[in-house]
DNA sequence: TATGGTTGTCTATATAAATAGACATTTAGG
DNA sequence: CCTAAATGTCTATTTATATAGACAACCATA
């Protein structure tokens, strides 16, 4: 495929972004480096200085470093999974895929329940319930960015709770809920914000992935509603049935 | 939020984007109309042509219509959901969100199969497999577009099949498997490329939801695997767990 | 029917993206 | 120690994107 002009999407992002996709897929694990500049040019039909454009991108965000006389080393190529099932949890989820795993707690408030979100955590319109922005990171590099909301009198510590741990499940078991299981999960994308770029470290025109989840304790009870949003060059999700 | 300059993607794309969400997001619902275009400018901090651009670009799409004197008014605004669970099957899935449902043969052939193919199926590498090209449309609005393959032997006239019913479903019953259910779906996300432009009517720039998707026979022996591609502005995925 | 609010069209200018070509600099390998 | 193959840097030109302002055309309604 060849990559499409006035489209309102920058020729040189279109290659960034086909090329970090390439890395990610694992093309280039042979050699452990992009195609020569003016290979890739021929490749996407452009300029070679369109394609450095790309490699200064993917550079800046430390997919790559180029050398001189050697080429475009590939620096880091991790594409995280998350498995989605019954019993989903953010640091099981990613397993060995990352040694060091960190979850910080950006803000913290309390709130009114708005009408959609009073319907899916079944409390009143108006009733009190915790927000936490959330940031989590695997090998000390950003890889979601989440809101999530709790009924305010069940888990009025869980601010705290979540600061100490860094974790939604460690959380849960301070206040002595031990259990908890996914309900249902959305999916949808969408074009990466300013506070995503900010917080995520990522180049403008990034993709997001977006999860709007349901929890529950064993009973039923709805516990939790997260909206996260995770880059999607990063992350796949994984539904076993 | 405010738009992003020099980030590779154009202001009017980004504006385009956010729009369309805005209005499949029912904000504009009270007035059916989107707000004027000085207004818009202000919004986002950009020059009234930069907009009209934007909104040239939706109307273009279908999404809205432009009147002079009046306004630009939202003709379009569905976004489908698929439920994604273990008896995930397409046209149940849409369920009554589309009266009319369609599935159309674009292409099929034979072909051997592929180290990694051969590995989900759980086939020989280079065993073969027959490979169809699906677009999928609901009330006559494309939603997706496939590349699914079968392996050979068992399902010998599944293009014929596919191509008289419109439905996976309808193919493996009418080639005598009556029953399967999902393995396993990974999505991702990525911009759409140019067969997705022409295929699914789209304007450049658009975000595609990607799920690679695992059928097999209710005993566990693999049937199908699919790779299907959905414009992120028109559908969302539930997993209901 | 007059008016305010809206979209449509035109001209002009400034900035960003992309192309084109030339040549310097660095590295790896024969 | 050359040479080929890379990336780095510079100048110049063209095309796309964005801003700015003015005014025409149209619609709803007071």
């Amino acid at each position: 495929m060849i990559v499409q002009r006035q489209s309102g999407v920058a020729l040189w992002r279109q290659i960034a972004d086909r090329i970090r996709t390439a890395i990610a897929n694992g093309d280039y694990d042979a050699t452990g480096k992009v195609p020569p500049e003016i290979s890739l040019a021929a490749e996407f039909g452009v300029n070679r200085h369109t394609v450095r454009s790309a490699l200064a991108a993917l550079a800046q965000e430390g997919i790559v470093r180029a050398v001189q006389g050697r080429g475009t080393l590939i620096e880091r190529k991790e594409r995280l999974n998350f498995p989605i099932s019954r019993r989903t949890r953010f640091s099981e989820g990613i397993g060995d895929q990352a040694k060091e795993k960190e979850g910080l707690l950006l803000a913290a408030s309390e709130e009114p329940a708005t009408p959609d979100l009073a319907s899916r955590l079944q409390l009143a319109v108006g009733a009190a319930v915790i927000r936490l922005e959330t940031l989590r990171k695997a090998d000390r590099r950003p890889v979601s960015r989440a809101t999530a909301w709790f009924p305010a009198d069940r888990f009025s510590g869980i601010a705290e709770a979540y600061r100490e741990s860094g974790s939604i499940t460690a959380a849960f078991a301070a206040i002595g809920l031990t259990d908890y299981l996914r309900v249902s999960t959305e999916v949808t994308a969408v074009h990466a914000d300013s506070g995503d770029l900010a917080d995520l470290e990522l180049s403008p025109g990034a993709i997001m992935l977006v999860t709007r989840a349901l929890n529950a304790d064993p009973d039923g009870v709805p516990v939790q509603y997260a909206i996260s949003r995770f880059p999607a060059d990063m992350v796949q999700f994984t539904i076993e049935n």
